[in-house]
DNA sequence: TTATTAAATGACCAGTGGTCAGAAAATCAC
DNA sequence: GTGATTTTCTGACCACTGGTCATTTAATAA
C-alpha cells in the first residue's frame, strides 16, 4: 500500500510549502501586519487550504519556531563539542545563543513571543509540546554543563535544571531589551560588550557560590 | 483666562477615563482580543473619539505602560530607602522587581512586549521616549547601587549601567520565561526559588569580577 | 443673537481571521 | 473503461476589525 504512504508525504511537503510562504511574509512584516490572504497568495492555495493545515494563524506562526528552535540545538551542538571544562562550555554556549539571536534574528523573536504567551494562548497542545520540548532540550545542554561543575565543587548548587533556567533566562532577557523589533533604542552600551560582561558575571557568580536559605528580605 | 485651563483638564480627564477603560479590556483580555469597539462602548464614547486622544490601538495600549513603569519606581524608591550596602540594595530591588510582575502581572507583560518591540513599532516618538526615560529612571535604581559597590571597591566594573541593564535584562528574561500569559509551563523550578537564586548568582558574580578583554571565544 | 471654534459622532471603508457547502481531483471497486 | 467513494481544495460568505472623515452637536466669543 503505497499510495497512503506517498499521500501522507506529499501532505507533509504542503505543510512545508505553506510554512515557506508563511516563513517570508512573517520575517518580512512581523505577525500582525501578515494577513492569511497574503499568505494563502504566496504559496498560490486559497485561503481556506491553509485552515486544513494549521488551525489557525498563531499555530502556523508558532510552527516556524519549530525549525528555530532546531538550529538552535544544532548550534549548540557545535558549541560544546570541542570543549572540556563547564565554563568553557558555558561560555561557549553563551555566545551561541547570542550569535543565534543576532543570525536567526527572527525566530529570536517568536522565541520570546512564545515564551512571553500572548500569541502562544491559541495553539494547540500538541504544538506547544513540541516547543517545550525543544526548550528543554535546548536547556538540558546548560544544565549538563552545570552539572559538570557541580561535579568538580566549583559549583555549589543542588539543581542545575534551575541554574540552567536563570542562565537562558538572564541572556534572553538581556539581548531582548537591547534588540527589540522596534528601531529606536534607548540602551547606550553596545550590545556584544553586554553579552560578555553577562556572561562573564553568571559564571563567576556560579563559582563558589553556596546554595543558601537567605530570609526575603 | 480660566477657561482655556478648564478645558485642558476636561480633556486630560477624558483622556484617563478612556485609558481606565481600556485598561479594563486589555488586562481582562489581552492586547489582541481588545477591540476599539469595546473599548468605545465601554468608556461611552465612539469609536472616532478615541482616535482623537491616541493615534492608534498600539498607542492606547502602550500608554497604559506608562502608569505601570510610574507604579515599579515607586516600588523601587520603597525598596532602597531603608538599605544601606550595595547588596541590600540590589538585592531588595531584584525582588520588588520580582514582586512587581506578580503583583501588576498585566503591566509586566506590556513592558515586555515594550521592549520586544512588535507591538511598539507604531507608536508615537512622544510615547516612546517617555517609556524610554521612565525605564532609564529605574534603570538607574540599579546602576547607582552598583556605583556604590564600585566605589566601595568591592565590584570591579567601569560602566554601572551597563551592569543594571544585564540584571534588569537577567531578571525580566527569567521571570518571562517562567510567567508567560499562556497557562501551560514546563518549567519546573518554583519561580521564587528561581529569582532568590537569580538575585544571588547576579550579585555573586559582581563581587570582584574583574573586567578583562577576553577574546570572544 | 450670531459667528467661531472645539469636541464628538457614526456611517463608511478596505481588509481581517475563520467557515463551509460544494467543486474538483484522485483513488477504489468492478 | 465506468461509476462510487474518499480526499483535497476552493472561494463566496460571515461578523467583525482598525481607522477615517464629513457632518452634527456643544461650548465659547463677539
Amino acid at each position: 500500500m503505497g499510495i497512503k504512504e506517498r499521500r501522507k508525504r506529499e501532505k507533509q511537503f504542503r505543510k512545508k510549502e505553506i510554512l515557506a510562504a508563511a516563513k517570508v511574509l512573517f520575517f518580512e512584516q512581523g505577525f500582525a501586519a501578515t494577513s492569511m490572504n497574503q499568505i494563502a497568495k504566496q504559496v498560490e492555495l486559497s485561503k481556506g487550504t491553509l485552515y486544513l493545515y494549521f488551525k489557525n494563524k498563531e499555530e502556523l506562526y508558532v510552527s516556524l519556531l519549530v525549525e528555530g528552535l532546531s538550529l538552535m540545538n544544532e548550534a549548540f551542538v557545535r558549541a560544546v563539542q570541542d570543549k572540556t571544562t563547564w565554563i568553557e562550555k558555558l561560555s561557549a554556549l553563551g555566545w551561541a545563543y547570542y550569535q543565534f539571536s543576532v543570525d536567526q534574528k527572527q525566530f529570536f523573536h517568536i522565541n520570546v513571543q512564545f515564551h512571553h504567551g500572548e500569541i502562544t494562548k491559541n495553539i494547540s497542545d500538541d504544538l506547544y509540546q513540541q516547543c517545550a520540548e525543544a526548550a528543554i532540550n535546548a536547556l538540558s545542554f546548560l544544565s549538563d554543563a552545570v552539572q559538570q561543575g557541580i561535579s568538580t565543587n566549583e559549583i555549589k548548587q543542588e539543581d542545575p535544571l534551575s541554574i540552567a533556567v536563570i542562565l537562558w533566562g538572564s541572556l534572553t532577557g538581556t539581548i531582548m531589551l537591547h534588540e527589540g523589533k522596534d528601531h529606536r533604542k534607548f540602551i547606550p552600551a553596545p550590545i556584544d560588550l553586554l553579552i560578555e560582561k553577562s556572561i562573564n558575571i553568571l559564571i563567576e557568580g556560579l563559582k563558589n557560590n553556596e546554595p543558601e536559605d537567605k530570609a526575603k528580605m
